[in-house]
DNA sequence: TCCGCTATTTGCGTTATGCATCTAGATAAT
DNA sequence: ATTATCTAGATGCATAACGCAAATAGCGGA
């Protein structure tokens, strides 16, 4: 899969303009279960996140990150799979604290969202 | 030492993940009616948004780069503040037709921080 | 053999933003 | 008069978080 996306603020399409907001769609997918890059790349676009679409290059850059910081764990599956090897994730104690930080953060922005625009419908 | 730079979602502070927030506010503030930089800069932090700081200079160049784009129009004042002169900027009708768009975008960013808070709550 | 998936990695460029610093007018305090 | 403080804005530098493109590689089918 191939990021498509368009973007541009403003014009037409484009990304939603939430930053950072890979790692908690991320640990939230691993929360459910163990799962590799590709998977979660697809998962993004479908469980939930479908408007949301993400590059390929992102995920694994992320999932590399969060590994490095101890908030998910990686080994290459033993054997099995039907394509080349892959790196399964988990998460890790700390990787759910850290989802718990990002899930006030995010109720912050959808707090600041809101009055972004209510102000706005109020004006009409 | 040159930026280091607080920020890291998930720790603690940081700004909102929001990415191009400032456009639509900027456009908001317009709305109501003429006004100039510093102003907004303040007006950003008081009316609506006190949650969401936002650097001068990203003020005065988001303003420069929406009056490159038509989006808004600016003449120095002719006299009569307190201080240094000002600048002083109005929306234009291409300017109200972007806040549309950014009011679109911003109801698609909320819905999909809606269904991800929700898919969080339920794995609870 | 060549194609089309699956799967991951890496280089490169863009964007929005923060922090620090600089200039400068106006006014109030010392 | 000098100095501090607020108002007002511009600019250099750094960087996180992406997207796009392309490389690498295992595997199964036509």
């Amino acid at each position: 899969m191939r990021g498509r996306g368009r973007w541009r603020g403003g014009r037409g399409e484009g990304p939603s303009q939430i930053r950072g907001f890979v790692q908690p769609a991320l640990l939230l997918l691993l929360q459910r279960g163990p799962s590799h890059g590709y998977d979660l790349v697809n998962g993004l676009s479908s469980v939930g996140f479908a408007d949301y679409p993400v590059d390929s290059s992102t995920v694994y850059r992320t999932l590399t990150a969060l590994e490095a910081e101890g908030m998910v764990i990686s080994e290459m599956e033993s054997q099995g799979s039907l394509g080349p090897p892959r790196r399964v994730y988990r998460l890790t104690a700390a990787g759910e604290g850290l989802l718990g930080n990002w899930v006030e953060q995010l109720r912050a922005t959808d707090r600041i969202l809101h009055r972004f625009l209510q102000e706005y419908d109020r004006s009409r």
